[in-house]
DNA sequence: GGAATTCCCGACAGAACCTGTCGTAAATTC
DNA sequence: GAATTTACGACAGGTTCTGTCGGGAATTCC
């Protein structure tokens, strides 16, 4: 065929779908003598394409990113998995970082083949997906300064209000932010307290990215870190309890509520940090289990408590008044 | 500049950008005659890219959707957005669906400009994403089978383990399919039960599509489906409480766990369905309110066990036996 | 119903480009 | 050092591109 866009277009493509190709496996695939691709090839680095080539045995050519994007030669397949990727990256929380998103979205709709669009609506139409009912927003503002100062080095200072409501102001060595469990966390160095701290993004207030840098641990894992360390933050009672059930089904039950096991005198010794107790103690109770509290103290009250109000749920239903209409 | 290659890449990425323009507007931007414009116009669509055009007033172009993608012009912004959002279609559970997902992630890698690619990557090292500790893997092959026969209105059958063991076979009319806190259901038509019911998808064995068809209920919603039905969802009990604690901050306490709530008495009605008591009385203690139990009956005997547990549990500790070096 | 506006297209002349071929140079690998 | 590949200029012959001109068709608005 006589069409040189049309022969530009697929060296392109071919370029784009592979890591490298020769000119003389080109010039066959197009039909055309060598010098022609050649051309080409001037022909797309007029047209900002950065193409690598390499003369020699083996030589080839090949593309490397340059500074614009050169047009996209996708497959249906590819352009399918695009398009779909576009929507949970609002649930996920991460448009904040692609405001670009609707754009696309609408470039898409503009050009997706009519039987793949109907493929993403019927994928979308018959797998909904829900983020769960916890999920807390975060300013996306926050999220942007706290990502942007990480990636810059710098120190931050902000407002914190933390889970028994006392207001502090901190001043961080933000390392990391990370979305878990339907809330995003900063993770950093505190300065006033000279140690590792875990932030909830939304209890910050009056973000603030100093000028002051420092130098971010090169190998810091967020994923791993919070790992780690999630059973433990910010937690006003160090827990340590003995529970009569074997490891396995310990950890089955525990392990999704942050509480580190290990098998201990033909049980399970159950450790973990807690802001508040009952709740811990509830869950204990849950499994019918007997339980031996090594600390703190306090857990043991917690469970006076809740014998105190168990026994009191399990009297016959006392009327409180009569039902209204 | 003479180049028509450059010329007619520009007309096409102009009409990606856009939704509509007119001849003359592109004769400006592209500095040629009318009649050339119209002549690479029949360029594109010689190169099957479908161009609508309508004459007359207002007359202009516009792409529409075609049987092939044609090369597609992103910004740099856009194709941010589109590699970014391909990271989170694996931990949404998606990228099944998009099987397409690593090569266009590998094309994207190779196009990239280096400064977005970087900022992709600053993004991924500083922004971390964790699905969560209790994301349930569920069988790829079952979730498309699922989503392709509910595409089809095809009936369904399948084996099914329940929470309390109990294996049977089912039957089903399939509705939807819908990733819910970290776990993939299937929402359908029982035929056995004539009523509806939902699946863990990862409690699914044995999965065959019937060649019989059904007629979907054209406007079903999963979301609004869950959102109703979730609390009662397969229970064994039917909870009726009442608890000593004001509206508000029962809904704050409860409707993450899926429970109903409704002022009443000066306190609040909690409804739901649950398979095992234990947790949800567990719950109820943990709050340290006055409670009522108006049913099931077994309510109060699980308030009874906890009650003789969290005693035994508050008493000093007993040594076990000697801890093991 | 007519004017104005837009897409649509053929024909023409002049200008410009494309392609295969040939020869030579440079770089790389074996 | 041979073989292999990219790289490129020069040439001849053929082909395409562009602006211009004129006319047709369809649509909107007054």
């Amino acid at each position: 065929m006589y069409d040189p866009v049309m022969r530009v277009l697929t060296v392109l493509e071919i370029l784009q779908a592979r890591d490298f190709v020769s000119g003389a496996e080109l010039a066959e695939r197009l039909e055309v003598d060598l010098r022609t691709v050649q051309r080409y090839i001037v022909r797309l680095k007029d047209l900002n394409i950065p193409i690598d080539s390499s003369r020699g045995v083996g030589g080839a050519y090949r593309l490397k990113p340059g500074f614009r994007l050169p047009p996209l030669l996708l497959t249906n397949e590819e352009a399918f998995a695009l398009s779909l990727g576009l929507r949970p990256l609002r649930q996920v929380g991460l448009s904040a970082f692609a405001p670009a998103t609707e754009g696309t979205l609408a470039k898409l709709g503009r050009v997706l083949p009519s039987a793949l669009h109907e493929s993403v609506r019927t994928v979308e139409e018959v797998v909904a997906i829900e983020p769960g009912p916890w999920v807390v927003s975060t300013s996306v503002d926050c999220l942007i300064k706290a990502a942007s100062a990480i990636r810059a080095a710098h120190r931050i200072r902000f407002g914190y209000q933390s889970h028994d409501g006392a207001a502090s102001r901190r001043h961080i060595e933000p390392y990391a932010v990370l979305h878990f469990d339907g809330r995003w966390y900063l993770i950093g160095h505190c300065l006033s307290r000279c140690a590792m701290r875990t932030f909830r993004l939304d209890r910050v207030t009056d973000f603030e990215v100093s000028k002051a840098t420092f130098r971010r641990p090169a190998d810091f894992d967020a994923r791993r870190y919070m790992q780690e360390r999630m059973p433990f933050v910010q937690s006003d009672y160090q827990i340590d309890v003995w529970i009569d059930m074997p490891i396995e089904e310990a950890e089955r039950n525990f392990a999704p509520w942050r509480i580190v096991t290990e098998p201990q005198d033909g049980g399970t010794r159950l450790r973990c940090g807690r802001d508040r107790l009952e709740m811990f103690a509830a869950l204990l109770l849950s499994t019918g289990k007997q339980i031996v509290v090594r600390s703190p103290p306090e857990l043991r009250k917690t469970f006076k408590q809740l014998a105190k109000a168990a026994k009191q749920a399990s009297r016959p239903e006392q009327r409180i008044s009569k039902r209204p209409l």
